[in-house]
DNA sequence: CTGTTAGCGCGTTCAA
DNA sequence: TTGAACGCGCTAACAG
């Protein structure tokens, strides 16, 4: 049996809404009062019901993350990572968190997406890894429900996002391939729907010709950011004549399956080739080799998405830059605290090195 | 503005309680009061408030995970496996999943279940890692709430639940270093007080003991499951004279770090050192060199318990078997769906073989 | 200071 | 076949 407030009342010979009050710490109720109140509550094993609470608030105190995995069995770091961030910050702001796992673009996720929204469901929703034309933002945007993304938008909307800087992140790794004297160098790519792609593949193309090198469409494979993917582009890879001396993936994960594939074929990773990522997740840096790798904070930018959330839901975060474009000069520091673009870092560790034969 | 029953009562003029039945599709409201109801919504973009119906249903259609992790920060491959198990079943049966990460044993976790259970917060709950002497088991028994455990108990409760043969896993790879030819195996332990530590222990020693070796107690060294103490556990074994030829982590994290740290120290794995596992994350086969290891399988596991809980709430499953032991032998069959015991399967791959001279 | 009334949105009696 | 009344458990507005 649960204790309802109706029972406390009745023990106490009192009325719900003098109980209510008492227990919610009010001030317009006689000290004695409450803590008799209290001292029942406490006694009777008393736990508000959550959800009585919710529909009477109208509000849910939950935050919904729909996690966009390819199959069923995902099993990626990144999201790991990400999820420990969202949900200790949720946990912090005495938040709920309701996490679904659905594939992108698929009709279940834009039910999900609908019965959050429609049902009132959570009061806010997380949305990451964000795509060209991204039905997901589009959706949120016109039904003005509250959400933060964890990248951007071609779309023309302005809402609140923290995002890394992909551009200049490949930039770093392919300029670090070239100066270590590699001229063929391969890359894995991702999902082209993937936003961050573009930017990824347009780093890396504009990198080789800064360097004088032209960039061959032969060496740059598609990758679907698992290791498995990673190993099969790499065995593509892998299999030119000349072949690449360098390898960069689009992420970690598939790195380190270009790296078990070069393995296979007794390449030395780091001599024979030279092999880097993106994203230094945990794994990278106990990798063997260690992981070259394009550095950015996820579990950070979990817990930072989070907060923007919340601050968003309750009316603390600044309003939405709009689309207009004459205000964004004077709402200039708004602006940059919910619109925030993160600077990656190079981590070299040992799976680069300079080319077997100098190039 | 969310539209609600009243507003489409207002618009097909008819009551809000015809409406309700209609679009619920009893048999007791006209054909084409129905069909007008059901356009009028369709039109309106009617969505049910979820919380309104959870309220008045007396159930949320909601299971909760509560995640024991260490430190905020977990990246373990074995809970991303779980979660996404636990994750698409939940979903298959219209089952919302409320996530939430705790320390273990934890004034917050405890917190936590407490707020679930009183508050209603959601029907059922998923216990995993179960503990000895576990405090939330025990308190979930007591309050008579539903849940399924990944992991058996030392309580004396009786509880659904399903679990691997922990026992029966490390004598397989216990067995397989011995029949390798090694007689110096280490074993990279787990927190004490986790219930398949003891078990996997005492499979490691028994089984050496079997093949005539003596536990030597320094050879066992306690690990936190996470890769950075694989790595430093395996630094300590790998540092005493004569070191071990093998090393048996009593799980896949570990062994991967105690990869690493033999790398370092310029071994290769697999000649100078033989290295096992316990788990098989998708890691694991694409490590290098691919790992030895017992495989269970995690996401059916999540899968199976997160189905047990459904239909344990929804009164599917057989009651609870009582520690009554009369009536067990009638109850054999019943028992045996809810109380699984899953026997885990010896992958042998490449980072384990002979010892280096022969023994 | 306390109680009455009202309502969040929905589903389920029971009459009509 | 439909509607009025009621309750899920809680909080808020208003009287007294």
């Amino acid at each position: 049996m649960t204790i309802t407030l109706k029972d406390i009342a009745k023990h106490v010979g009192l009325s719900v809404t003098t109980v209510s009050r008492a227990l919610a710490g009010y001030d317009d109720v006689a000290k004695g009062t409450r803590q008799r109140v209290r001292a029942a509550a406490k006694e009777m094993g008393y736990y508000p019901n959550i959800t009585a609470r919710h529909l009477q608030k109208q509000r849910t105190d939950t935050l919904a993350f729909v996690v966009p995995t390819p199959g069923p069995r995902f099993s990626d770091p990144f999201f790991s990572e990400l999820l420990a961030g969202i949900g200790n910050e949720a946990g912090r702001h005495h938040f709920d968190l309701l996490v679904s796992t659905q594939s992108p673009d698929s009709e279940d996720e834009r039910e999900t997406y609908r019965r959050i929204v429609h049902g009132r469901r959570a009061d806010g929703v997380l949305v990451v890894r964000t795509r060209q034309n991204d039905e997901r933002i589009r959706f949120l945007s016109e039904q003005s429900f509250p959400f933060v993304a964890f990248g951007r938008s071609d779309l023309g909307s302005s809402f609140p996002y923290v995002d890394e800087d992909s551009y200049a992140g490949t930039q770093l790794i392919t300029q670090h391939m070239a100066d270590l004297g590699h001229r063929r160098i391969g890359l894995v790519s991702a999902p082209a729907g993937l936003m961050f792609c573009q930017l990824r593949v347009a780093g890396y193309r504009d990198t080789l010709r800064a360097n004088g090198l032209e960039p061959d469409q032969a060496l740059i494979i598609g990758g679907d950011l698992t290791q498995r993917g990673g190993f099969q582009a790499a065995q593509t890879l892998l299999a030119l004549d000349p072949r690449p001396t360098a390898i960069i993936a689009c992420n970690d994960l598939m790195a380190l399956g270009a790296m078990s594939a070069a393995q296979k074929l007794g390449l030395v990773i780091g001599q024979d080739l030279s092999v880097g990522g993106f994203d230094d997740i945990p794994l990278a840096e106990h990798a063997h080799p260690p992981l070259t790798t394009v550095r950015q904070p996820i579990y950070e930018i979990g817990q930072r998405i989070t907060r923007m959330l919340v601050q968003l839901i309750q009316g603390q975060l600044a309003p939405e830059t709009r689309q207009d474009a004459s205000r964004s000069s004077r709402e200039g520091e708004t602006a940059a605290e919910t619109q925030v673009i993160l600077t990656p870092q190079l981590i070299i560790r040992d799976s680069s090195g300079p080319p077997p034969d100098g190039g």
